[in-house]
DNA sequence: GACCTTGATTTGAACGATCAAATCGGTACA
DNA sequence: TGTACCGATTTGATCGTTCAAATCAAGGTC
């Protein structure tokens, strides 16, 4: 029976064993050091007691929080970033198998500043970063690289191409094989919507769409470019559509861009997939919801890669040579479908 | 200038102000105990040195993790909770000011169970949870309770009417204020998109069309009820479609039957708000997104509410006499517009 | 029998903070 | 002059854990 108070702690489960606190910690931490037979006594005492270490007492000892923390200033209302949310999820998920666990926080701002990271850091509630859609001039890699900060990034770094410490999805890749998709489909052309160039992310995603034509042989449809934002989306997929006809399909950069371009046809009384395909990206919840083809994120293996290696700075060993690049995979929905390549 | 190790604490800060340990400590907990001249001092050392403590070390000696636990197995990709991931992120931007911060976790299973719970709180790695979206024979409330674990709840906690640590948003309140804001733009029925009853949040928010109807003397239209899912929302309100003529509206249970409505009046050829009112639910982005009428939880009330019943439990004051109802607010989109009430 | 080795376990110290009790230098009062 | 008292500050102890060093028991060697 526990002692008069609540909490268990080490000293509780020496006394049941009969033996000193350093060897529970033994038995937990470095099992061999320990007699197989007092192994057993200790690990029934620690089963009877429910024991667990407390959290605190490790983190002080080690000088390690365990946590890690993550900015949300992107996953408010109005921000329209169906990713991190969902990318938040994953990681608090996955980060229970590595031993710890995710602290979500936001600055004041709406530009992703480093005042937040400092607080979190100088109190030192986690051991490590990890970070989100940087962007040219993003002032956070340099800052937590010039403080000796621990992170990894979702996403490219593209202002230090020696960073190495990042995970991302090819998404030339995923535009690519939306292409093949649409070509299997039978689609006779595969047009493009997406966003200005400029953006690094769209700009991939772009090309995969230009080679994923080239490679399939089907030939490119029209073109069109807009802001991430249904309104423009919709607009833009009214000029695109004049110069689309029947069994033509159109790959999005984004799962919004789609849905302006399948509300668009849906006004112009033109069935979604089996008149003109629409493909999105990023496999949101809308594009669930809506049933659109997108090419999926693979979050959960994106959260353990990055997970992996945050464990790898943590432990000191040394930064992989290169980014990881993970494929995304496409989820057929029904703004595509199979044509006779008859007509 | 810090010692060598990088990390500063207390004892960096006493040294420099040539004070003791405790001295430091009491300016920033105690500060009347010192001496303002002494005070002044030391205040300066710990700007100097840029001087936070070590939250492990405050935890540890305090007994207190400075966490709260939230569970998001419903933030996951195809929940379509679309109220939980922007909850979750007006939590962590508040719980700051609160001096805490939120830890996300999940249990691997789909239904909420208590072992995710189980295993945070045996280490102490929060020291309460918040709780959503309660439903009838919802283990949760019960095993907290039974194990003494502080606790709160978005939404009321049915199972147990004497529990009294929840907030929740009138949502009675809030549809009768739409239905309020129909008969003032001049719709001459007001129907209702909602679930099917026995939810307890559904009823509730039916209620509110029923006594907003009978309160504004504007006629109730047609009813229909279908589950929170896109599809089954697009069949319900085609049921409905035939029953609404022009200068009808109709309030609806959530932004996402909302959306099911605003589709298959577009599909009909009929203009959602100029023709038919729409009014919608949470405040979600996808209303926004598609510029619909709804109502909106005001997120960071509650989470400041929430935060507050939490800090109350946890320094042993006694829970409120009653849970906290907290108002909604109408926000005006492009699905509901004047009409002239001449026609 | 004294001495060394090995393996298993225990004791001491430390992580960084804060509470409680002890100390210190002054003042006031008998 | 002694002492009681005061505010300001310091010292000691503690939270629960784990590393490093000390101890202990058993066996082997010369």
């Amino acid at each position: 029976m526990p002692r008069s108070s609540d909490r268990v702690t080490i000293h509780d489960v020496a006394q049941r064993a009969a033996v000193s606190r350093q060897t529970v910690s033994n038995v937990l931490t470095h099992p061999t050091r320990v007699r197989p037979e007092t192994l057993e006594r200790v690990q029934a005492a620690i089963a009877e007691l429910g024991y667990q270490p407390s959290s605190s007492a490790q983190s002080l000892r080690s000088q390690r929080a365990g946590a890690v923390g993550v900015e949300i200033n992107t996953l408010g209302p109005r921000s329209h970033n169906e990713t991190m949310a969902p990318f938040l999820g994953s990681l608090a998920m996955r980060a229970a198998e590595h031993g710890s666990h995710m602290v979500p926080f936001g600055s004041p701002g709406d530009r992703p500043m480093v005042q937040g990271y400092q607080a979190m850091w100088a109190r030192r509630l986690v051991d490590a970063f990890i970070i989100a859609d940087t962007h040219h001039g993003d002032p956070r890699p340099a800052w937590l690289e010039e403080n000796g900060i621990p992170f990894a990034s979702f996403g490219r770094v593209w202002d230090d191409p020696t960073f190495t410490g990042w995970v991302d999805v090819d998404g030339a890749a995923g535009t690519s094989a939306a292409v093949a998709h649409c070509a299997e489909l039978g689609y006779r052309t595969v047009g493009y919507l997406g966003w200005p160039s400029g953006s690094v992310v769209g700009d991939d995603r772009r090309a995969g769409w230009v080679a994923g034509c080239a490679g399939t042989g089907v030939a490119p449809g029209p073109e069109a470019s807009c802001d991430q934002d249904l309104d423009d989306a919709r607009a833009a997929a009214r000029r695109l559509l004049a110069d689309l006809g029947p069994s033509d399909a159109v790959v999005c950069a984004s799962d919004i861009l789609a849905l302006g371009l399948h509300h668009e046809l849906l006004a112009a009384g033109r069935e979604p997939g089996s008149e003109v395909g629409v493909v999105g990206f990023d496999g949101s919840d809308t594009a669930l919801m809506h049933h659109l083809t997108t090419v999926v994120q693979p979050l959960d293996q994106i959260a353990d890669r990055i997970l992996d290696l945050l464990d790898d700075a943590l432990s000191g060993r040394a930064r992989p040579s290169a980014g990881a690049l993970l494929h995304p995979v496409l989820l057929r929905g029904d703004s595509t479908s199979a044509r006779s390549r008859s007509r």
